[in-house]
DNA sequence: CGTAGCGATGCATTTTTTGCATCAGTTCAA
DNA sequence: TTGAACTGATGCAAAAAATGCATCGCTACG
């Protein structure tokens, strides 16, 4: 798109801090790029950069300008989207924000099959905290969020909720591993695997246990439930995640029991975009694919 | 802007259905204008135009461009307008769709409220009826719409919305003039001054006399309700219109009087915007302008 | 069946953009 | 304190792109 041009040299000065930086990534002079920003502030009336003497920083003119620019480029790929979908061709590019819990084995299910329906539609994947995910809606870079127990929800419009409860997770060989059903207290006498204090499943299960007036001492604290599932799996005490995050059949070393609610009430797994976006076809398609992917998993 | 200038192109071609046409428009040859449009084309990766013998049709991808154009003129607009906004300018233009009541007292009064205090902003009001006020919302070609009973209300955003009733416009001298209520029936027995059966409020009058069993004979029907005022006030009958577009002070020879809500229950205006848009700051102040001055309208 | 209107295109000309070299300023470390 | 290493800005010539003109081929309409 020729004459969107200068927006990526906006976007490229932007990231660089600097006319000379962003000359090399944009394969022209410092001075022809120099020369275009001038141009540009010229028509538009206003300054957009401040000039320091250690390059170029976006002014309060800039900001909105440049939240306007992604807001344009993603208008465009939905439209190029829906174009392409109406010429009968299926193309397009999906961004995911999601939450750890989906990577082992929701999302490649999904994605693997949603590609096997079109296959020229390609992903990325990215995995996000509660607080990063909305903020890359905000930047458009992502199209969708799929997260656990997401922060504040204002630019998050919801497309599905669905409840996850806490499961306990451990190896097979464990004490508690027969039961079908845990109360949280007796999971407390035994070492605990928890995720750190920034994820969904942590702040349930430190609430719960502060109702219980005890507080969670775990033997390992990670910002990676694959490590605690592994460390369970080697019969290392109890970790936590939700449902969605686990697959009984995959895995018959380990075993997966439900966190009674009335200790640790669960939470929501939220499907949303931008609010107010319009998704491009293939993020619609995909998210809508999901959508009854999990009302169907919730039935069972 | 220079580098949006093709898409002036486009809908100027859009417009006058024809390149040549189009050219004359731009300042620009047809040659010139043609290769443009074939250029983008080539870079947008699909056709916009069918070229037919008579001239150039968007096609539907085409159409999605164009709302695209649109759209993003419309964000630009509104950059700009928050940029001016914070360097301290008081800048902008506001496009206001609204129905005919507005205009003679109403929206002068506020204008020129708004304009006295930031008189660098300019305006544009188109009258609409209630269907044509929604498209245009859609087409981007307003920024606020301030109609009484609207159509269909998708893709209508309600920013307020005011209980009008209907009133009855007399001269003053007109034997009902006195009273401070009017039931329904007691105005059938006059010639009756109506608007045109696409208005809100003939539409609750007619309504209102079904259920009486009755249809309403107007002597006068007009799709302009200066028109019903004035002849009106000459003696020659009973017209009706909404509390905002009559003022009570200004036309001491005439009378209003408020129609029982159990004969006719009123409808509402509605000030609102297109579903989801960020208006421009302009815009933005005016409608909370107009808000609040309906506010305490209805508390008089 | 001819005329008028349409978009497309080759070619010379004009306009715009670019690259190079250089200037003027600031920062930072020796 | 001085000089090296950055920064953005700018004059000027070369390269690239856009434009205007003339003309082609086509279709609809009278």
């Amino acid at each position: 798109m020729r004459h969107l041009l200068i927006y990526d040299m906006i976007e490229a000065v932007h990231r660089s801090g600097s006319i000379r930086k962003a000359a090399e990534d944009t394969n022209i002079t410092a001075s022809a790029l120099n020369r275009r920003i001038q141009a540009f502030e010229e028509e538009f009336g206003s300054e957009i950069f401040e000039r320091l003497p250690r390059g170029m920083r976006l002014n309060p003119a800039g900001e909105l300008l440049l939240h306007h620019i992604r807001l344009q480029r993603q208008d465009m790929a939905r439209v190029h989207s829906q174009v392409a979908d109406l010429s009968g061709v299926r193309r397009g590019h999906v961004k995911i924000a999601c939450s750890q819990a989906l990577l082992p084995y929701f999302l490649p299910r999904e994605i693997s099959k949603y590609r096997s329906e079109f296959p020229d539609v390609t992903f990325t994947v990215n995995v996000r905290d509660r607080i990063q995910a909305e903020r890359d809606l905000v930047n458009f870079e992502s199209d969708l969020a799929l997260v656990f127990e997401p922060a504040h929800m204002v630019d998050f419009e919801v497309l599905h909720a669905m409840h996850q409860p806490v499961m306990a997770v451990m190896s097979a060989a464990h004490p508690l591993a027969d039961r079908t059903n845990l109360r949280l207290r007796e999971c407390l006498d035994y070492n605990l695997i928890l995720p750190a204090s920034q994820f969904g499943v942590r702040v349930l299960l430190d609430q719960a246990a502060a109702r219980l007036g005890r507080k969670l001492e775990p033997v390992l604290e990670t910002d990676s439930f694959d490590m605690v599932r592994h460390f369970a799996a080697y019969g290392q005490g109890i970790g936590f995640q939700i449902p969605v995050g686990l697959n009984a059949l995959a895995r018959p070393d380990m075993a997966f029991v439900p966190i009674s609610e009335r200790d640790v009430s669960g939470g929501e797994l939220f499907l949303g975009h931008l609010r107010g976006r319009t998704l491009p076809v293939a993020a619609l398609k995909f998210a809508t694919q999901i959508v009854t992917s999990l009302a169907q998993k919730g039935r069972t």
